[in-house]
DNA sequence: GTCTATAAGAAGATAGAC
DNA sequence: GTCTATCTTCTTATAGAC
């Protein structure tokens, strides 16, 4: 790895864990293992690599949604796989949604960093709601869509099933960022919710 | 109000704005209308600024949540009148829910200073999610019962109706933290949210 | 590309007059 | 309780040797 992305990652994980005005240069530079101003060598100022972070994501944010089909717009291609195999899917589905959100450090530092950044800017607002509003919500609305035409469930609003289902997801996975101890819990509720978010939808009621 | 209460006004709003560590003492003065020194004449530092409104808000929650009863231990108290009236019962309860968390002062600013804050140590952490995850959880999940247990709703585990019913409007809250703009389309998700939540819930199925 | 030295300014906090 | 003046330390950033 190139020092310069050995310091944007150093950056990133100090910024996620205390935001980045409470981090100065030269603990992102030890972190990496080199002196604050050798720093000025790969960026021109701090906010220079905080923006280069950002530059990061937007160039990997759709090679990731597509990597776990999570977000992106590819999920009408995705929606037959989900609605042809087991009746588990679901919960599966929101299991690995969550999974993969919390676990991956990659992402699971740059939500932090966002969630503590979120009110800098209107640009950053705009990107938080995107990457774990919007999109999933769009995402996940496409693939109700598809099973509700496909007749396994009830005749309802795709968006409003999408909130339903998402939301409660959403929920767990900010709060095991604050309190990564109750990830246990966080996955039982999950998985609970996702039954009954079947059952309550599904035609042939409660399962 | 007195000049220590100004400053913890201000404080607090900047804080919410921007985060603890990008505001310096200096703002908060100016914003009071004093200068920097002064403030040492009514807090020993900077942090105990922010421990302030933190016992602030602690010594205030109970009486705020008793004031629209919605987090607290008062649930069994209030769940009969919830189940009594009206079936726009519940989407009354969640927009009220939603605009109170959202629009009153101290709370919405509380709520984003904390929001900013979440990370930086354990006690930070559980704050938030005792206000904003578990006691609301915990109160909609009371009234579930209570409206299950009176023959309304299908049979289900009361904190997962709770959780089903509260993450969505979770979800849109936060969401208008970072976006005020966006206040007119979550009230709308919300509404239909609720609506359908009620259809899926109810024993005599859509309304 | 990394270092030491250092500039230049910001920020938290204190001293002491009024 | 508020002010001005000041201290001290921290922080971003640059200069210039290697």
């Amino acid at each position: 790895m190139t020092t310069k992305q050995k310091i944007l990652n150093e950056a990133m994980t100090l910024f996620a864990e205390r935001g980045y005005s409470a981090v100065c240069v030269g603990e992102i530079a030890e972190a990496v293992g080199i002196k604050a101003p050798s720093l000025y060598k790969h960026f021109k100022s701090k906010q220079d690599i905080f923006n280069a972070i950002l530059d990061e994501m937007r160039s990997n944010y759709d090679k990731q949604a597509a990597a776990l089909n999570i977000n992106g717009n590819k999920a009408e291609g995705d929606a037959p796989v989900f609605a042809l195999v087991s009746e588990d899917v679901l919960v599966q589905m929101g299991i690995e949604l969550f999974r993969f959100f919390l676990h991956d450090d990659y992402a699971s530092k740059f939500r932090k960093m966002l969630t503590i950044e979120q009110f800098h800017n209107s640009e950053l607002s705009m990107l938080y709601s995107k990457q774990y509003v919007d999109d999933p919500l769009v995402y996940q609305s496409t693939i109700f869509a598809y099973i509700s035409a496909s007749g396994g469930f009830i005749n309802a609003d795709p968006n409003i099933m999408a909130l339903h289902f998402y939301a409660p997801i959403y929920m767990m996975l900010t709060m095991c960022d604050r309190q990564p101890e109750r990830e246990k819990e966080a996955l039982q509720l999950i998985e609970e919710h996702i039954k009954q978010f079947r059952a309550v939808y599904s035609k042939d009621g409660q399962t």
